[in-house]
DNA sequence: GGTAAGATCCGCT
DNA sequence: GCGGATCTTACCT
């Protein structure tokens, strides 16, 4: 009696534009496994990324270092170091000539909630264990090793079909923290859900000290 | 080689 | 609600 994986998602899933790809991933259930642990959570918030066309994204002057998996194939995890302590984790989607990503903002824990929240030390709820892009990615243990890692059937990730929300609680908003196309409603999230991150405007950076 | 801004989070007021 | 922490990236000279 050997149990049986939950069939992941099929890898065209993500040979689509990431406006597209975004909305479909809430309610999906990914799993990353990594020797500190296993953790597995339901998507609750998103946001899409396109490419050259969208000034907000990482891809939006071209590959560099850094950005390189957001030109490769579908299916696979891009992890950046963003304000000097914090990984966020994307998804690769969209043809390869039109590279483009989706930002996992937040979701709820449904197992490993223990390793999780070893991570998390700070973390009160566990509705907070994964509130926030920076804060999933701490929570699920994902940092630059993990960049470039396939999402649909590796050995780290799995993504799984889970239980998609009704349409009717799919919730668009602008993206947070974005100031470049702050009108574009590339967010989404389930409307309703406390694990959902507070919306938060783009603030400008405070002029560094000595006036 | 220097510098400014960044897909954020946390603690304090 | 506000500002500090902390460092990588990318653009400028």
């Amino acid at each position: 009696m050997t149990e049986e994986p939950a069939a992941a998602l099929d890898r065209a899933f993500f040979d689509r534009p990431p406006v597209a790809v975004a909305p479909d991933l809430l309610g999906r259930l990914l799993r990353c496994t990594l020797p500190s642990g296993t953790v597995e959570l339901r998507l609750t918030e998103v946001e899409a990324y396109a490419g050259p066309d969208d000034p907000a994204s990482h891809a939006y002057r071209g590959r560099t270092a850094r950005n390189a998996v957001m030109f490769g194939p579908p299916g696979h995890a891009y992890v950046y170091f963003t304000y000097g302590m914090h990984f966020c984790l994307n998804l690769v989607c969209g043809p390869a000539d039109h590279p483009g990503g989706v930002l996992l903002r937040a979701g709820r824990v449904i197992e490993g909630v223990d390793p999780a929240r070893r991570r998390r030390s700070t973390s009160r709820r566990d509705q907070d264990l994964a509130q926030g892009p920076a804060r999933l990615a701490l929570a699920l243990g994902v940092d630059r090793t993990q960049d470039g890692e396939d999402v649909v059937a590796g050995p780290v990730f799995r993504l799984l079909p889970g239980s998609p929300p009704p349409p009717a609680q799919v919730r668009s908003g602008p993206r947070t923290g974005v100031s470049a196309a702050a009108d574009t409603p590339w967010r989404f999230w389930i409307d309703g859900d406390p694990t959902v991150s507070p919306y938060r405007a783009h603030t400008a950076r405070r002029r560094p000290a000595g006036r």
